[in-house]
DNA sequence: GGTAGATATTCTCATGATGAGCACAAGAAA
DNA sequence: TTTCTTGTGCTCATCATGAGAATATCTACC
């Protein structure tokens, strides 16, 4: 019989960067993993209780090791902690706890470290990325996928459940689509069939998915209502998966990083120090998955007093040059709450 | 040398309710912890790696053994991870990490649970109450104590980061208040020695304080700058003290809250089915610690769809007897971020 | 019965934030 | 010089918010 103790602390990172336009996430290789199972990770490691003053010290460590990346601004998640959560333990592993966090860099090049590459988080999370359009994936795969589980849905009154969770997540039947909502619509993909983790973890036990999610809006926790003996089958697999469910601590990730830019000038750890306006706002919109308006952008960052003009001008933009900015650190001062504004929260509807 | 598993999960949470017009917290009384230390926790005790099967589980196992309560809503605040956050480590015991929850009830009496109480929650944060006006303990304990400690700084470059950080937590120097950020005051009058555990903590190695917080702006992770050295000397002891960091981590529960009532119903997690529109009011004013306009107020949350009148009466509040309203659930599906509007998200200053 | 006091409810009004777009400026390319 | 491209300044309608006047409907008391 194992001691009480048989616990492991697992920090891993979701470590964000704009480059080019379009989101970046820090990952490693697992050539261990099956393939089905996604060979891609966060950066990860365990705690050392013994050692590791702090938490967030111990995954700057394990990330430098595994990257080269020197991590600056860090915020933490969430705590993943439900049982099977990693398979090992039905062989007698540890009890697996992880703590996830965020980190914002700019991309620097990586040094020689093998395995960890920059990767397009749309990649991941393609229904995520509205910047052209309502994204193909979502009318031809998602949408039609959805509505067979909603039908399939036994009775009346789980049909209209089922209805109206998708239509909440996704934005269809009236709803807004809510940018901030990933986790939820990735936890439905998954309860769905439609992503690989799920399929992969269903033979083991399916329903006991792993769970999550800081910012849920009713504690959902983990036991996916109405998912009871759902049979996980469909023809999809969208998105690239991940090891364990480092996906869904993406989609956590996305998610919070999404609605923190309303109201926290983080934006600018993914900036160097000066830069044009287009450029912040394409790396807002690399984030939000919208297109924003060009003019209203600007008199929102320029009268909130979150930018300040250098004099200097950038040239080879194609055409006019343009001015460059710095972050005006002094609005932490004056304003509470200052973010980029992003549209939709408004009445709505 | 003990085993690299010395690892305890603890959990614990942070249950409020809301009963004549104030915020009420549920304690746990804890025989053993010195006198000076605060003898109130929060319910709380480890996980058992081999038996609970989720985290949430494990939570509201110990909360009914505890107190009796049975907890409905639940959200995860932040986990805690320092070393030597519970002193014990030092005398050998395993190293603990606290992950802390959120939990809103409807107040109910408590069974014969022995050592369980609701208490006041501004007992512990004095401070944060503003419904009757600037609190008095702010201008004559907390602002001359702070310009003592700014004051203190060694060269003109850290009076003035003192200065900064003082006036933006406190809302001083023309920065306006913030009610979000308790727990950035919390974490300010430990340093400074303006609460009580900060000089128990202090004796056994200042400046390695508990850490924390969730939605800090900047990751300020724990090493709190300028501190290094400060006396923690000071003749005041705000607020009644609580056991480890307890009262820390009720500081971070308050904020998440006061953030979260903006943009999600939570408030009706505290509200019987039916209630008057001056009954909501003064449960949003209980928890956000300040007043709000009745007729604003109405119009919010009535033109925001998030309630709708019942047809019914309630008689006897004095005068022109209230409608009772309900809470509207297809604001869920209406408004992705539908909350009770609360000021100061403006521009501020 | 009538009046004062208390609370509930409805409206108005000024101001500021937001969404949308026109018009012009200042460069590069043809 | 023309055309194209991007940057920048400005206007306008609409909506949200803060503040408060005015009215409605009850209880308590004379």
């Amino acid at each position: 019989m194992s001691a009480k103790s048989a616990i492991e602390i697992d920090l891993n990172a979701v470590i964000v960067a704009v480059t080019d336009e379009e989101p970046r996430l820090l990952a490693v290789h697992r050539g261990e993993e099956p393939e089905v199972a996604g060979d891609l990770a966060l950066p990860s490691g365990p705690l050392d209780p013994e050692k590791d003053r702090t938490l967030e010290l111990a995954l700057s460590g394990w990330v430098r090791g595994q990257t080269g990346v020197e991590l600056g601004y860090v915020e933490q998640l969430y705590t993943f902690g439900n049982r099977f959560r990693d398979p090992r333990e039905r062989l007698g592993g540890p009890r697996g706890i992880s703590i996830a966090y965020l980190a914002l860099v700019r991309e620097a090049p990586l040094g020689p470290t093998a395995g960890a590459r920059w990767m397009n988080w749309y990649d991941f999370l393609p229904w995520e990325d509205w910047r052209d359009g309502r994204p193909w994936v979502l009318e031809r795969e998602i949408a039609p996928a959805l509505e067979r589980w909603v039908r399939r849905g036994a009775g009346r009154a789980v049909v209209a459940q089922r209805r109206e969770r998708a239509d909440i997540c996704f934005g269809q039947g009236g709803a807004p689509w809510n940018g901030e909502r990933v986790h939820d619509r990735f936890e439905l993909l998954y309860e769905v069939g439609l992503v690989a983790e799920g399929y992969r973890d269903a033979p083991h036990g399916a329903g006991d998915a792993p769970h999550g999610e800081g910012d849920a809006p009713h504690g959902e926790g983990d036991a996916p209502q109405g998912a009871g003996g759902t049979p996980l089958v469909a023809a999809v697999r969208l998105g690239r998966p991940m090891a364990l469910d480092h996906r869904r601590i993406l989609a956590s990730a996305l998610g919070r990083l999404r609605g923190k830019l309303r109201y926290r000038p983080v934006i600018f750890e993914l900036l160097p120090g000066t830069f044009t306006l287009l450029q912040l706002q394409r790396t807002v919109e690399a984030l939000a998955g919208v297109r924003l308006h060009k003019q209203n952008f600007r008199r929102l960052v320029e009268q909130g007093g979150l930018v300040e003009g250098t004099g200097r001008l950038e040239a080879g933009t194609g055409g006019r040059p343009a001015e460059l900015f710095r972050f005006r650190r002094d609005v932490l001062r004056e304003r509470p709450a200052a973010g980029v504004g992003l549209p939709g929260l408004r009445s709505g509807a």
